[in-house]
DNA sequence: GCGAAGTTTCAAAAAGTACTGAATCGACAA
DNA sequence: TTGTCGATTCAGTACTTTTTGAAACTTCGC
């Protein structure tokens, strides 16, 4: 396989996985391209090699920037940004793990804490408020599971994981 | 709140969860309607509950079945299925990472492997299959990690991840 | 203040995804 | 074999999300 080819078939691949992460294609894309070069790449570079407009970069770049996975770089002597990608995996993966958590997690513990406060009038009410207390019990732990794997570092993650798999 | 307003609340908000999880809208509501339903569901009353047409319903229940989520419960006498949900949330999630890993880790693992014949006849190919060979770590790691995890049963995951957190 | 180089915004268009409802299929009882 | 009840399929439609491209904005040097 060529070097071209094998980028741009990382690139696809990378674009489809991110679309099932929560992160559209473009942005999965982009941050795919930044991943493999090894020199910063300026809003033009990007989307000239994507074939992609200049607003839809513009709006992707950001949302990864938000999210943690790519930095604003600034050459001296140049007015152009460019763009460099988080390399190291676990940092990808803790901030991905971060930004959902804040977006879908804690919204569903908020409307289960809510939910609870169902009257429990009658038999099927309570019957209701167990099955939301066990879910709520289930959904705080995976909180606190979540936190402490986001506090933790990467060489963390390796060893526990791998004495798990032993 | 009133228990008909918790429960709308609450197959609104799985909804919504669902769908930055791999599982769309409706199919999540369906999962929701039936995991606070005492009892088993036809088709005909998941349809009319959440307002739904009849293929719409079939498609998502079918899928539903696919992954593990929900079970067909036949009765005795009754031409007609119903319908029960996995109700145990360690179930839940554990068959959502193995279709998930199955959809989306191990085709990119296959990717990977491709990807690593790049034939390093410049400075530029090495780097590349450098940064391929580092993703290709974690993400093998990753899948043992979920291998493991899901052969482990809800107790262990409690246990396991209590103690990490304290 | 003006122009050049670059960035951001956003309404409209395109692409992608999910839903409907009617036709079809299949199993069973009569 | 036929009629009935329910499940399944799928082409067309509706809805959602993403992308475009042009205009507006910002920053800076002159």
């Amino acid at each position: 396989m060529t070097l071209k080819e094998g980028k741009e078939k990382f690139i696809q691949s990378w674009g489809a996985l991110g679309s099932s992460w929560g992160i559209n294609r473009t942005m999965a894309q982009i941050h795919a391209l930044l991943l493999i070069s090894p020199e910063a790449l300026s809003a033009e570079e990007i989307m000239e090699e994507l074939q992609i407009s200049r607003g839809n970069a513009n709006m992707n770049i950001r949302a990864l920037i938000d999210w943690g996975l790519v930095y604003k770089e600034l050459k001296p002597g140049e007015r152009k940004e460019f763009f460099v990608a988080e390399k190291d995996m676990w940092e990808v993966v803790k901030n991905i793990i971060i930004q959902r958590k804040k977006r879908e997690l804690e919204p569903m513990l908020r409307v289960l804490d809510e939910i609870s406060s169902v009257n429990p009038e009658s038999e099927e009410a309570e019957e209701f408020i167990e099955v939301i207390r066990e879910i709520k019990l289930f959904s705080n732990k995976a909180d606190s599971t979540l936190d402490t794997l986001v506090k933790s570092d990467s060489n963390w993650f390796v060893g526990t994981f791998m004495k798990m798999i032993k």
